[in-house]
RNA sequence: GCCGGUGUAGCUCAGUGGUAGAGCAACGGUUUCGUAAACCGUAGGUCGUCGGUUCAAUCCCGACCACCGGCUCCA
């Protein structure tokens, strides 16, 4: 984009995200229920504005889930002021005001809202590109710089239909730069009933929430005070899901040409200077472990510099009439005037004086002496790629041995911000479905489609309809700025990823200037059952790295070339991925991943019933299915109640009748009975739909 | 990290300035029953943590921690 020719913002920083502004013409298809949601944003306002006139206004858009708009005041928004401001909203819309709308110049709105004090809107009326007609809608006493469209008059808008929501804080232009406003959420129906139907769905929606089903299943536990936030307990049966993914990555990849691998937990500080991650990604990183093998030396010789610098200090003050009485320096700024002095001298900027000299000699030799103890950094590994990489350096290399393709399943830490943990979906530990695929460049094209063939016959095992990739490519003019500076091998692979794409006839989005900085990358965007929406896959072009590594292979000719990786995690993180699947099935998984396959039921405790039933029970042990019995004298029909909350996927239950026949009756989880069958044939079919995967 | 909210038994929730209850789950008994809940009993909590106010704090105040909803970030 270029903003050059646009008013520049005086104070504040610009957009972070280069989020395109909507165009009129977009604006103007904006949906019914879009238009009644951005005219309740303008009635929250208004009614902001009657009970606090010197808030401050930013911006009120529509959302998918309703509206919001941010406001600047002093007074902060509680849930406590909902009632209050959804009764000033009722009655704005009782009064049924036109929505009006007038055309302005950049002169006029600019003095309107400077007259009014309203930065924000003085700030936003610069991000309207020129030429653009600049429009206001009035409603009632309220005036807002605005594009519309809106509904024709607040009366429109049904009392019942509004809720407030929540509030929440939002930088001033999602920049963290920026001062934080106060975003009130809110929500728009046509008329009650719709409003109250997206209630009940929402009630429904948290019923299937990750979390809690993971809480009720006993799948995990997180245990912020002994582990620590964000690092996730697997329980058993959490751990079977791990475990089921993994073999099925693990068939897969192996069928893929794949081979595997395993690396430490951390790895020493060269390693992610090498690789760019130091300092650039230190924040997301764990801080370092210090190994000191010479901690008592450094001790020692950390005094003698101190030692030296104070002599330094003292010769110099000897010569200045600085501590004489009525001398105007403080001891402050002589401080500071020595440190950036002896800084200077020992870079070499600075020559001392030849009465100094001897002085700096010594603190030379003795610094020198410390920076020689060498002292060991190890970093927890927020990546699996440098070890990789140092596996592909491992062995010489030779064209004959491409592809190769490591796949390993390693643990990564990520010190994620506090407010960003969330459940399994966002958490500091994690398993990483990840491989590194090191190729030629003739090789490049097979070797991404087949990683995306892998993305979709993993949908499709798990019925994931609803994806969209995103094709994240480089901006020409930000070579060697924010992108390698590889013209001819950008273009090269974002038009072979492109091909791919295509050929495949995949529904994807091309997002310019998001690619990383060594290649073009694709990440695979879901929503999960609830609506949750987010990246659980990424594939990622690296033709940067493995050159800072200086990996290589012996090519025909016998030259050394480096070779071209791609960074591919098609489940994501394991972690993520259940979270996924968790709320996708809402706990009621298929044979094949159910934490508990199938549960053997005694109708009572007869004792030849219970022989009969374990053994049952223990054929099906044999073949590895995860298979429980209960032979108590209960109530059949609390056993199956038991097993139904459990969500235990198939429930055999066997009485006199079952026994006799030498059969078992067969029910489902959520299907209810399916009907009585020989033994041996329902054994068989549950082995069939374990081995096929099936749905 | 920032803004707002929340924190009582394993879970869902009551409750009060005078050191806490219910249902389900658990455990012990009884119950012998054909597809979603049989009965009786027992046990279980320093009311998130640490300070403060008070004769007395789970309740009021403060700080911290964790979680929830957002912002920013991201697999």
């Amino acid at each position: 984009m270029n903003d050059e020719s646009q008013p520049q913002p005086a104070n504040f920083e610009a957009a972070k995200s280069d989020v395109q502004r909507k165009t009129l013409d977009q604006r103007e298809q904006m949906n019914e229920l879009m238009r009644l949601r951005h005219s309740c944003a303008h009635i929250l306002a208004t009614a902001v504005l009657r009970l606090w006139p010197d808030a401050r206004l930013d911006i009120g858009p529509p959302t998918d889930e309703g509206f919001y708009y941010d406001f600047d005041l002093t007074h902060r928004f509680t849930p406590d002021d909902f009632p209050k401001l959804e009764e000033a909203m009722r009655q704005i819309t009782k009064e049924n005001q036109v929505f009006e709308k007038s055309i302005k110049t950049q002169a006029e709105a600019l003095a309107y809202f400077e007259g009014k004090g309203q930065k924000f809107k003085v700030e936003r009326l610069a991000d309207i590109p020129e030429g653009e007609t600049i429009t206001f809608f009035q409603n009632g006493e309220f005036v807002d710089l605005c594009a519309g469209p809106h509904v024709m008059r607040t009366g429109n808008v049904k009392p019942g239909g509004i809720k407030l929501l929540r509030v929440a804080s939002a930088y001033f232009r999602g920049n963290e730069k920026n001062p934080q406003l106060q975003r009130l959420y809110g929500t728009a129906f046509k008329n009650k009933e719709e409003l109250d139907k997206w209630i009940l769905q929402q009630e429904e929606a948290k019923k299937r929430d990750h979390r809690k089903i993971g809480a009720e299943m006993g799948l995990f536990a997180f245990d912020a005070e002994y582990v620590g936030p964000g690092l996730a307990l697997w329980l058993p049966k959490g751990a079977v899901l791990v475990e089921e993914l993994e073999k099925l990555a693990k068939e897969t990849e192996f069928l893929a040409g794949y081979v595997r691998v395993k690396t430490p937990h951390l790895a020493k500080e060269k390693m992610y200077k090498t690789s760019g991650h130091l300092p650039y990604y230190a924040e997301s990183m764990f801080p370092p472990m210090e190994l000191d093998e010479f901690a008592a030396e450094r001790q020692v010789l950390r005094k003698q510099i101190a030692v030296a610098d104070h002599r330094i200090r003292e010769e110099f003050k000897s010569r200045h009439p600085i501590n004489e009485p009525g001398s105007s320096i403080s001891e402050k700024a002589f401080g500071n005037f020595m440190d950036e002095y002896i800084d200077e001298v020992m870079h070499g900027r600075v020559t001392p004086s030849p009465k100094d000299e001897a002085l700096f000699t010594e603190l030379r030799k003795l610094t020198t002496e410390e920076a020689r103890l060498p002292l060991d950094r190890y970093f927890l590994k927020a990546m699996n790629c440098p070890h990789h990489h140092r596996i592909f350096a491992a062995e010489p290399r030779s064209y004959r041995d491409l592809p190769l393709r490591l796949a390993e399943y390693g643990t990564n830490y990520r010190y994620e911000q506090s407010g960003e943990l969330f459940g399994l979906m966002r958490v500091r530990a994690m398993n990483m479905n990840d491989a590194h695929l090191y190729f030629t460049p003739e090789q490049f094209a097979d070797e991404f489609r087949a990683v995306n063939d892998m993305y979709l016959k993993y949908f499709k095992i798990f019925g994931i309809e609803k994806y969209v990739m995103r094709f994240s490519t480089h901006d020409p003019a930000r070579l060697g700025v924010k992108f390698v500076n590889e013209p001819e091998l950008w273009k090269q692979t974002e038009d072979m990823v492109r091909n791919v794409l295509i050929e495949s006839g995949i529904n994807y989005v091309e997002v310019p200037n998001e690619a990383a900085f060594y290649g073009p990358k694709i990440d695979v965007q879901v929503w999960s059952a609830i609506g949750r929406e987010f990246t659980i896959a990424t594939n990622q072009v690296d033709f940067a790295v493995p050159a800072r590594f200086g990996l290589v292979y012996k090519d025909r000719d016998n030259s050394l070339k480096t070779p071209l990786c791609i960074h591919r995690a098609p489940l994501g993180t394991h972690e993520r991925f259940i979270g996924f699947l968790i709320e996708h099935y809402a706990g009621n998984f298929p044979l094949w991943l159910a934490p508990e396959q199938v549960r053997v039921l005694t109708l009572n405790d007869d004792p030849a019933l219970v022989e009969y039933a374990k053994a049952i029970t223990a054929e099906l042990r044999a073949h590895f299915v995860r298979v429980e019995g209960d032979y108590s004298a209960d109530p059949v029909k609390a056993k199956i109640a038991d097993a139904e909350t459990a969500k235990v996927h198939t429930m055999l239950v066997v009485g006199q009748r079952d026994l006799e026949a030498g059969g078992v009756s067969v029910r489902l989880h959520g299907k209810g009975n399916v009907g009585a069958k020989p033994k041996d044939e329902a054994i068989a079919d549950i082995l069939a739909a374990i081995r096929e995967r099936r749905a």
